[in-house]
DNA sequence: GTAATGTCTTTTATCGTGAAAAAACATTTT
DNA sequence: AAAATGTTTTTTCACGATAAAAGACATTAC
C-alpha cells in the first residue's frame, strides 16, 4: 500500500477552511507555506478544487466559485498520519485495565491488531521508549514499564527540578524580552477562560501547554525543553480517559497559573519560587491521585 | 541481504575464548545464559564448532577436541551490529570538520554511503534523536544541531543538577546498602590506575563512566539513569577522536574521583556536594576546552 | 529581473518479503 | 519429574520496491 496521502487531505480540508470568504486564492508559494506543504502537494489541492468546481484555476488566477460544503472535506480518520494512529493505538492499550508492568510487546501483533507493516510500528516503539514507559531487549520483544506511581513520581521530580530552574531564569529575563508580550497575552486568555469556566473548562489543557512551554524555552536548554514533550505527552493521554473532576481540577489550575503569572511579572525570584512549587504540587497530587493502586510494578 | 547473523558470529567468537582451558562444556540453556544468546543460536555455534574439529559432540557431551587458533575466529568487522556500523560512521562524519549546524541530513544518500537499507539508517537517526544533536523537520530532512559549545553547555547544566542530586541520594543510603560494596570495589580500582597512571591512562574512560552509572542509580529516577546515555555516547566519540592531553586529563581526573569517593563514604552531605561540583567543573571546562571556536551554530 | 508556474528528479514513508534469532512445543535422558 | 536435547513456530531485523511528498530545475509571466 505503501504511503498513504493524508498529507494531501489533511492540507486539502484546512485550505477547504481558508477559501471561505477570499475571493482568491494566492500563489502557489504562498499557499504552500501557509498550509505547511510543498508545492507539490499545493498543486494536487488546487487540482482537486478545480474538478470539484470549487475553483476556476487558470496559472496565476485562482477564483473562489462557491462556497465548500460538508461534502467536500475528506473524512477525518483519513487525515490522520500513521504515526498518530499506531500513538493512539498503543496509548488505549497502555491505559487500559490488564496492561501490567513487565509485559511483553510483540511488533508483529501490534501490526497486525492496527492494520499497519511492522516497519511503523517498530519506528514507533523507538521514538517511545524516550518517554520511559517501555525497553527493549536487544534482539528481541520490547518490555512494558507501566504507567506506574513511581513512573508519575520519576516523572514529576524532573519536572519540578527543570520547571522550578526555567521559571527563575524567566523571572530574570530583561524588561524588552518578547516573552513579556507573549506572558500578557497568555494571562489575558486565562482571566477569559477563568470567567467562563462553567462551560470552557476543557479548553484548559491546551492553555495549560502553552503556559508551561513558554516557561521552559526560557531555560534555553534543549534538554529541558524536549522534556516537557514527555510530561505533554502523558497529561495528554492520562487526562483524555481520566475525566474524573475535570471541571474543578482545571478551575484550581487557572487561579494557580494566575498567581504564577503574577509572581513571573513581578520578578521577585522568592514569589516566583514559592507560586511556581504551589503548582507543582498540585499538578503532582492530581496525577498521583488518578493512579488506580492497584498498578504497581511487578517484581523482575 | 536480510540480515546479517552478526549475533552468531559474535557468540561463536566469544564462545571460543571460553572453551580455552575446560575439557568440556556446559549445558545449551546454561551456555545461553553465558552468552547472553538463545538456544538456537548456541546450537548453530556447537554446530560448526563440531564441524571444525574444536568439539566433539554427542548430546550431553561437548568434549573440547583442541584449543581453539586465531584462524578459528571469525573477523572483528563481521561481528558488529548493524546499528554499530552505522552509529560510528554517523559520529566520525558529525565531529569531522565541515559537520556544520544547520546541514541537512539525507537518509538515502547516508545509506548509500555506508552501504545499508534506509529502514536501518532510518531506525538511527530516530534513536540517535533523544541526543539533541538532530532534529526531524516532518516528512522532510533531520538538520543538524551540530556538536557546538551551546550543546556542551545545555548538556553539562543537565548533568550537574541530576549527578548533584544523585550523590546526595547516594550519601543517604543506608549503610547495608549494597552501593558500599561497589564503591569500595571502585575505591580499589581507582587506586590500582593511580598507582600505574603513566601506562594505564587509557584504561580511565571505562572505569569513569561505571563510577558515575553508579552514582547515578542512587537516584531511583530513570530519566535521570537514562540521561546519563548521552552524556557517556558524547564523551565516548568526543575522547576517540580528541587524545590531546588524555593522560593528564585523566590523572587529575582519578585523583578526583578519589576525593569524591571520600566524600560519599564520609555521607557528609556538605563534602559531598564540594567534591561533587569541583570534579563536574572540571570536567566541563575539559570538554569545553576541546570544543573548536570555530564550530558555532549557524544562524537559522 | 524577480517571482510565479510548469516539469522533472530525489527523498521520504510504508509495505511485503526472507533470513537470523528467539521462543514454544515435543521428546528424550538422567 | 526435572532438565536436557530435538523440532517447529513465531518474531525480529533488514532489504528492495513503490507511491506520496518534497525539492530542484526550466520556463514563462509580470
Amino acid at each position: 500500500m505503501s504511503k498513504s496521502n493524508n498529507v494531501y487531505k489533511d492540507a486539502f480540508n484546512r485550505c477547504l477552511r481558508l477559501l471561505d470568504e477570499n475571493k482568491s486564492l494566492p500563489s502557489e508559494p504562498e499557499l504552500g507555506t501557509l498550509l505547511g506543504v510543498s508545492r507539490t502537494t499545493v498543486r494536487s489541492i488546487l487540482a482537486r478544487m478545480e474538478e470539484t468546481g470549487l475553483i476556476d484555476w487558470n496559472k496565476r488566477n485562482k477564483t473562489v466559485l462557491r462556497a465548500p460544503r460538508p461534502e467536500d472535506f475528506f473524512p477525518e480518520e483519513e487525515t490522520d498520519s500513521l504515526a498518530e494512529i499506531i500513538e493512539r493505538s498503543f496509548m488505549r492499550r497502555l491505559l487500559a485495565e490488564g496492561a501490567e508492568a513487565g509485559m511483553q510487546i510483540n511488533e508483529l501483533e501490534l501490526a497486525r491488531e492496527i492494520g499497519v507493516g511492522t516497519t511503523s510500528v517498530r519506528e514507533f516503539l523507538i521514538r517511545f521508549s524516550r518517554f520511559g514507559l517501555i525497553e527493549k531487549r536487544r534482539n528481541s520483544h520490547w518490555v512494558l514499564k507501566g504507567f506506574t506511581r513511581a513512573f508519575a513520581l520519576e516523572l514529576t521530580e524532573i519536572r519540578e527540578m527543570f520547571e522550578l530552574r526555567s521559571a527563575a531564569a524567566f523571572a530574570a529575563l530583561p524588561e524588552d524580552s518578547a516573552v513579556w508580550v507573549d506572558l500578557d497575552m497568555l494571562e489575558v486568555q486565562h482571566r477569559q477562560l477563568a470567567s467562563e469556566i462553567a462551560t470552557r473548562f476543557n479548553e484548559f489543557s491546551e492553555l495549560d501547554e502553552r503556559f508551561h512551554r513558554l516557561i521552559h524555552r526560557a531555560s534555553h536548554n534543549r534538554f529541558i525543553v524536549d522534556f516537557y514533550d514527555v510530561i505533554a505527552m502523558i497529561f495528554h493521554y492520562h487526562y483524555q480517559w481520566n475525566k474524573a473532576e475535570e471541571r474543578q481540577r482545571n478551575e484550581v489550575a487557572v487561579q494557580e497559573h494566575l498567581a504564577y503569572i503574577a509572581a513571573l511579572k513581578s520578578r521577585d525570584p522568592v514569589k516566583v519560587d514559592a507560586a511556581c512549587r504551589k503548582h507543582l504540587k498540585s499538578a503532582r497530587q492530581t496525577l498521583l491521585t488518578s493512579i488506580p493502586e492497584g498498578r504497581q510494578a511487578q517484581p523482575a
